[in-house]
This record gives structure tokens, C-alpha cells and sequence, in this order.
DNA sequence: GAACGCTTGTGAACGATCGCACAAAGTCTG
DNA sequence: CAGACTTTGTGCGATCGTTCACAAGCGTTC
């Protein structure tokens, strides 16, 4: 996907499961559950996938790879598929997450990750600013870059988010990772040195940007070359017509 | 009479860059402006490629995408390559980006892509809100809603973010599109339906987490069934153990 | 200027992912 | 209960991306 791709050391322990269709199942889940509050019970690939703006065999595939939890003939139970999309990437485990620096990005992943039961809890809100220091959040009160350690501790948090500048972004990751967090969502626009068997993914909004800046200058390009391009809905990149 | 060779010589001139590789090279931009600032004129690709956390060989199949910049023996000249990957990915074109929905997120998106120039300028914030609208953040007035077409019109925006709730977020969308806008930067979690010829980039917080969540739930089943992940080593090679 | 060491650029093998197309397996109808 | 119809699950080839390994090229040294 485009997309940012997460270093992930050790799988296969259990059934293997595609990081691709990994990166798929949670937009399968958010849609499913829709669809249960719309009171539809029943779906079928091509219905479910045209939804989530996929291509209909990569839905199935996807699926299943969690196993065989449809019928054919019929379709899907929202219901039943929905339970076991959850339980496969822990939906209910309501993990506790640590997010260090509340600027205006922190403060919007507080309000998103905390207020709809996602399968998160924030458990920790930390920054430096003194201002910030003691206001609550979320329902959450923030605490002082100090007590970092003693936050992730008091939770067993094992997921820290760094919404920092990026001169402090290497600093309170090595601090998180000392502390036991094995899965890191960075916002900060650098690159993060982490030993063996701690996940980082990278958010990075600025390159986002930039990446859709030079798919439109292809398309300006394109077009005084004589170039069309023709895309559908989600999903990157631009055409290339041979 | 044209043969399939012509077509394929024809095709390097215009895009022939891997979606993959555009995705890194803002990447490569941010930390060859960061050498650069140092004072450093030359580097490896190996260097580089420690820095910026990938692979050399990939570092330098993705830079040959350019063209031939470095020279043989030596490395890259880091101010040359630098303007090189700034022409490539239209940095100095000043994209104008129109951003709807100015709350935490968009707010922090305007600080972000407002302030270091990066290639973009912020030509308008846009929200419903009535106890925002005429508020200055980052330098620009946000602007009432029903202005949309107006502000892309004023200034050509041909980017737009959308940092709404999801609720919105297709009506905005289709909006967006209708005004020209063939560039989407979508931070709500809903899957946008778009007309072909435009691109949508999508970022999902919650996706994002339960990504992170999975491999971390992976990772304690691994640990339960007594399977650790050895190769702590931190050496490079040694990398195929039996 | 020839020999040597270093680094780029790239052909080729490999691996992951995608999408087609179809058999398998179910429902429905008469 | 047989045959028509629907939809899943998947084998397979095509495509895209990564990594290896090495020839080509550059600078330096003797």
C-alpha cells in the first residue's frame, strides 16, 4: 500500500498471514462493522469488496488466509466474519498505548485512538512542555517527559507512539524501547535506529504530500506529452499505458 | 514503422520511476538536505543508505531511476544529487494545498507542511465550523465551507487533504474533485470512490495501530508457544541460518 | 601508464503480491 | 432429486519489488 512499510522481524510463528492482507483487515473490519449496524447480515465478496475498493479475488484470498468462514453459494455472515477478523488482529485486547508528545498531532490521536473503542487505550500522555504538563486529554492527564518510564511501567504499555519533533524523536524512542515497548508509531519525520525485534512503523505526512506532488507533475508532464491516465478509485500510482 | 523498442525508449523520458522508489525518495531528499547542512559534499551509497534505513543496492537501483548522478570510486556529490531528487519530485514547484477540516489534525498539518517549506503552500483551511472560521492558523484565515470552490479557484489548488470527520469525508471528496482537485490526501476512515484520472493517498491512524497491534499480539503467541526469535546478533551478514 | 582499490550501475535470481479463471460446494427450483 | 445458478476458495501465471553479485568506471599510487 501503499504505503509505508513496517520492518517485521519474526513471523510465521503461527500461520503466516501476508503483511499485505494484514494492512487490508483492518478497513475490511471498520466496513463489516458498518455493515452489521446497517443490519445487513449477509455480503458477498465482489459486494464486500467493491465497499473497501478492492479487487474482489484479492478480498477472498485475504480472508482466507484466517480460514474458510464463508459459504459458498451465499456469501459472507457479517456477523461471524466480522468475530473472526477481531480476534485475529486483537481487537479486543484493548492495548495499552503510550503517546509522547501532545502537540497538535498527539492531541488528535488522544481524541481518535482513545474516544471510539478501537481496541486501544491510552494509558499515557507525555510531553515536555511544562504548559501541557497536568491538563487532561482524552480523559487522560498528561504527564512529564520524566516519568516516561514510570507511564509505560504502571501499564505494561508495549505500544508508544512518538508525535515529537524530529529532534527528539530518536531520544524518547530509544527511552520507549528501554522500557520495554516493542511497537513504535512514528510521526516524526526521521529515520529510527531500533534493535532487533522492536516494530517501527513510520507515519510521515510531509512525504505523503510529496508523493502526490509527483504524480501530479507526471500528470502535467503527461499531458503536454499527449499522455492520458485512467485510475480508479483508492489505491496509488498512476498509469502507465504501454 | 514503429517497433516496441521506440515505445520502451519513448517511455524512460517521461516516468519510468517504481512506485516504490517515489515513495522513498523524500526520504533520501530530507536526509541529503540534513548532510548537506552539515557541510558534507560527498557520500557513499552505503553511507546513505544507513541513514536513511534501506538496503544500498536498493538506494542505488532507486537513484539509477534518475539517472547516473554519482561517479564510480567516489560516491555522490551530495548538493548535486540533492537538486536532482528536488527537480525529480517537484520540490521547488510550491504546490498550493487546500486543507478541510481544521481540527487537531488539520491544524498540525498546516503547521507541518506550512512552516519548513517543503515544497507546498498552504492556500487555504476550510471548515464548518463557524467558531473557527476567520481564526489565522499557520498565517492563513480559515475560510467557511461553502468557500471551498472559491479558495481552489482563487489559487489552482490542485491538492487537497481532507481531515474531516468520515462522515464528510466523500461529500468533501466529491467536492474537492468537481473543483479540479485531482490530488486527494485522505486522513478520515472511510474509503473515498473518486472518478478515474484522480489520485487518492490514504493515511488511517487507527489502521496504522491496529497494524502495530497485530504483529505485537503475533509476537506474544510466539513467545507463549515457547518459539523466540533468535538472531540477536547485530552484525550484518550472517544471514542464512539453517 | 599500469596496477590496484573503491564504488556505482545493473543483469539476474528471488520473493511477494496481484488478478484471472475455474473447480468445488453450496442454494434454489421444479 | 436432478439440474441450474451462485459464490467461495485457490492454482497459476503475470507483475512488481528486493537483493545479490559483478562488470564497468573512476581515482590514486608507484
Amino acid at each position: 500500500m501503499p504505503s509505508p512499510a513496517g520492518i517485521t522481524e519474526l513471523r510465521k510463528s503461527t500461520h503466516a498471514i501476508p503483511d499485505a492482507t494484514v494492512a487490508r483487515l483492518p478497513i475490511y473490519h471498520r466496513v463489516l462493522t458498518s455493515l452489521l449496524e446497517s443490519g445487513v447480515e449477509s455480503v458477498s465478496s465482489h459486494e464486500l469488496a467493491e465497499v473497501c475498493g478492492v479487487n474482489s479475488a484479492k478480498l477472498r484470498k485475504d480472508l482466507s488466509h484466517l480460514g474458510s468462514y464463508g459459504t459458498r453459494g451465499v456469501g459472507y455472515r457479517v456477523e461471524y466474519l466480522l468475530f473472526q477478523i477481531a480476534r485475529e488482529i486483537g481487537y479486543a485486547q484493548d492495548w495499552p498505548v503510550v503517546i509522547v508528545g501532545v502537540g497538535n498531532l498527539g492531541n488528535a490521536l488522544a481524541g481518535y485512538a482513545g474516544s471510539a473503542d478501537r481496541g486501544f487505550r491510552i494509558v499515557g500522555l507525555i510531553d515536555s512542555d511544562a504548559d501541557l504538563v497536568g491538563q487532561t486529554i482524552a480523559g487522560v492527564e498528561v504527564r512529564d517527559l520524566v516519568e516516561l518510564e514510570t507511564v509505560i511501567a504502571e501499564h505494561s504499555a508495549s505500544i508508544g507512539v512518538i508525535a515529537t519533533p524530529a529532534s527528539a524523536a530518536q531520544a524518547v524512542c530509544d527511552r520507549l524501547v528501554a522500557s520495554g515497548v516493542t511497537s513504535i508509531l512514528n510521526f516524526a519525520p526521521s529515520v529510527l535506529t531500533v534493535p532487533q525485534g522492536v516494530d517501527v512503523r513510520k507515519v510521515d505526512l510531509g512525504t505523503e504530500l510529496q508523493i502526490l506532488a509527483f504524480h501530479q507533475q507526471q500528470r502535467a508532464e503527461g499531458l503536454r506529452t499527449g499522455k492520458t491516465s485512467k485510475r480508479t478509485s483508492p489505491s496509488p500510482a498512476l498509469e502507465n499505458i504501454s
